[in-house]
DNA sequence: GAGTGGTCTAGACCACGCG
DNA sequence: GCGTGGTCTAGACCACTCT
């Protein structure tokens, strides 16, 4: 165990939060008190407390104890990205069931935000995700051809496409989301069982890596009555945590 | 001056960056450097440093010197928040005209989410938001009574509601942004300029204060052929950045 | 006034990066 | 091996909250 202290404090809190040693609401030990309850100065006490703080887990101010706010540490970046992470975290079954996977010159559109040139193929998905086993979102994903080739053999019916390419050493690193709002079109309204017309939220993302490099592109439709995207900010951290339903 | 030195010595090496004197790239002086040059000892020289790191100024590593990473810090929470400063980073005019303001029994869900009891009053707002004058969002707002009276006084066509509560001090520490899409409503159509039953953006916000008490809730819906909500995160820094058009 | 977190000091040892 | 940041201790004073 090489750990720093401060860690050990941070996960051990955490546990009692998770837990539910500590409910939301609760007021943690103060500072003097965690000090000779672990053995340990201010300091790393401190460095947990503010861990903790950042993740959103607790609040508080001078001269009061900090309190409980949640009970779910946010996990900023992959979160973000995955519609199964997303929903594990909020209690549902993620499902999906993969309607089509082509190689094919992308629409000049999406061509041009993955900066391809026109006659460049890249790998496209339409794949319908699902809630509880109900049509929740359906994803039209963009794949440049370098990343998306592996994914022409992978069972895409089996999970998270994020975990998969970056298991693969894919360097997925930032990511641009829009949000508006649209209404169904014959293909949306088919597979999410919705009436042409009636409302979807849109999120269309951009993924890059380091360099500032392309990899992939998205059009996302929510159904609103079953999904919607949630996110939490907080002042002090710029930890954001996002979740689905 | 009864600034905590940290802070000060914070401000005073964003200073050095944004002027120039450190250049993007440059490596900072070292811990031990910066506490002969402040006379100070290594803790407030390590706050600030972390603050700066915590707003994508500077990264580094262990035996390493802290590098200037970018100039510009990054201020997720506020723009998570105020369309107005979305607005302006995004280069466009924004405007608002408000349509009324009332003290009032809020609607039970609304005070649910606002943790009143059935017979409290709130302050709420009715506020048509405008990029380069024409009518891109429809913001219907709570707020709590403590915290909204001093709106009642206010001009609020002249800027931001947040501007001005954080002025007069009110702790505004975390937000829970939930979006989803929604059929425009008489209200909406007659005042953003759309047929009924079409769809729009619509973003509902909880915002509390660091006890976790809440302060605001808002349901705010964006025309989506004039404006979407956009933000951007990265894998490293946890910063995210949001704007709208 | 008692208890709490916010801040600061002075000194120490360790792990990592680089020459 | 030396300088760096990462971690930890022990003690101190102040500002704020609560009652």
């Amino acid at each position: 165990m090489t750990e720093p202290l401060h860690r050990t404090l941070a996960a051990k809190l955490r546990e009692r939060i998770r837990g539910g040693d500590l409910p939301i609401g609760a007021s943690l030990p103060s500072e003097a008190e965690l000090c000779r309850e672990f053995d340990a100065s201010r300091g790393p006490v401190r460095q947990a407390l503010a861990t903790l703080r950042e993740e959103g887990l607790i609040g508080g101010g001078q001269g009061k104890r900090p309190v409980v706010l949640d009970a779910v540490p946010a996990q900023p970046f992959e979160s973000f990205l995955s519609f199964t992470l997303r929903a594990e975290i909020t209690g549902y079954a993620p499902g999906q069931r993969l309607q089509e996977i082509a190689l094919r010159r992308p629409e000049p559109p999406v061509a041009a935000a993955l900066q391809l040139e026109p006659d460049q193929l890249a790998v496209q998905l339409l794949r319908l995700r699902l809630l509880d086993g109900k049509p929740a979102m359906l994803e039209r994903m963009t794949y440049v051809e370098s990343v998306g080739r592996p994914l022409l053999d992978a069972d895409l019916d089996a999970g998270s496409i994020y975990a998969y390419l970056i298991d693969r050493g894919v360097d997925l690193h930032a990511a641009r989301h829009t949000f508006d709002a649209i209404a169904a079109d014959a293909t949306d309204s088919r597979l999410l069982g919705v009436p042409v017309g009636s409302p979807l939220l849109r999120e269309r993302r951009l993924t890059t890596d380091s360099t500032g490099t392309p990899i992939e592109w998205s059009d996302d439709r929510y159904r609103p009555d079953i999904a919607t995207v949630t996110m939490t900010n907080t002042r002090s951290s710029k930890a954001a945590r996002a979740a689905v339903a």
